[in-house]
DNA sequence: TGTACATCAGTGAACGCGCGTTCACTGATGTAC
DNA sequence: TGTACATCAGTGAACGCGCGTTCACTGATGTAC
């Protein structure tokens, strides 16, 4: 193992990566080409080959590596909740906070579902990192709940797949009329509403 | 205009849609090729092109086209919405319906929304046929809510988007993991609680 | 109703371009002494 | 620390295949009388 001198490798591969996250939410998956990759990158198409085997291995790296650091970011925000945000309208205004660097990501991971219902492989790489965002999104709201005095009155994690569909469903329109809706909308509406009728004093 | 004898046009060019509808929702717009939408229609290339310009074209056409069907039918399942139809429940139950032959359309119409995120034209085309499903959504919301003795606190257009999020998102999850979210699940735990809330006596 | 003609829908071979992939190479990074 | 050598990461030209698109044609559909 080299020390001090860092090795290019994974300095290319993130590069890479990072340009693969932009390039296909510009373009979509098929009609970017490797050549629009590597020009964002900095790189040419055989340093491309020397870190992928294909195109496909590429997008299910992004999707993990990427996907990965989203659960991360989550977990973080769940573990920096202050003793506050113990309201429920609080947790719906958590909830409902969208970053302006999402819509890359919501672009290539909805791409990524379509791909993973046509794909048991691809499948079962989304459904793990899935049931990771639950998991955290679950811990969450049951921390605050907690603080809060209330609990669930349904299973956490059905729960938490019903939030991840408001804020999917409802990214996909506020992306397609930001005028109309603008992202986060359903989230500050709704939740507070829900987690009233899920929930009981405990 | 010709008597009796029907001309082939409107019929090579609804075979050539409904074939298009079933290749893109099993590889993908991209990934499928006209070669194998023209196969599966029974028709060659230039038939093709002697209905549509280009590749492009179709896409837009087949999401035209079949949206408004799919319009037409929630339009007609509201006018056939009975007096017996008036719990909260049950509207939850009706709306957590999801026919098999929705996974196509799912599919296309998904891959059409992340065309629309990045394309003006197809945002206004999606933007139309959204509105008038919501509007469907809205009526048929209205008038079983009417029967119930009870009215919406909420706009109802920005109730139909959460219905439409709840769905959409939902199905993601669903034709992914089939086995762990039946499609219509979160329809019915969570609708019912959200017309609860959402609703006043009138 | 039957025949001759005109138009139009669909045929299928050919084209050519773009892009994913390969490979012989070069220069940068790391090792030995 | 400096030099000689080995390995490895990245270069970029070339390949070839698949697919969208075109076009000269043929046979089916529709019209006139």
């Amino acid at each position: 193992m080299p020390k001090g001198v860092t090795r290019r490798r994974p300095r290319t591969r993130a590069a890479l990566l990072e340009a693969a996250l932009e390039t296909f939410a510009e373009h979509g998956f098929h009609a970017a080409s490797i050549e629009q990759i590597c020009d964002r990158a900095g790189f040419t198409r055989g340093a491309y080959y020397s870190n992928f085997a294909s195109k496909e291995e590429l997008f299910l790296a992004l999707f993990d590596e990427h996907g990965e650091r989203i659960v991360r970011r989550l977990a973080e925000s769940v573990d920096a909740l202050g003793p506050e945000e113990c309201t429920l309208e609080r947790i719906a205004e958590l909830a409902s906070r969208v970053e302006p660097d999402e819509r890359d990501w919501y672009l290539v991971s909805t791409e990524f579902t379509l791909h993973a219902i046509r794909d048991p492989q691809a499948a079962w790489v989304l459904a793990r990192h899935d049931a990771a965002l639950r998991a955290e999104i679950a811990r969450g709201i049951a921390l605050v709940l907690r603080r809060a005095g209330r609990e669930l009155t349904v299973d956490a994690d059905r729960f938490a797949r019903m939030v991840v569909a408001l804020r999917e469903g409802g990214l996909a329109q506020s992306y397609v009329e930001p005028a109309a809706l603008p992202p986060g909308t359903l989230e500050r509406d709704f939740l507070a509403p829900l987690l009233e009728s899920c929930t009981r004093p405990v």
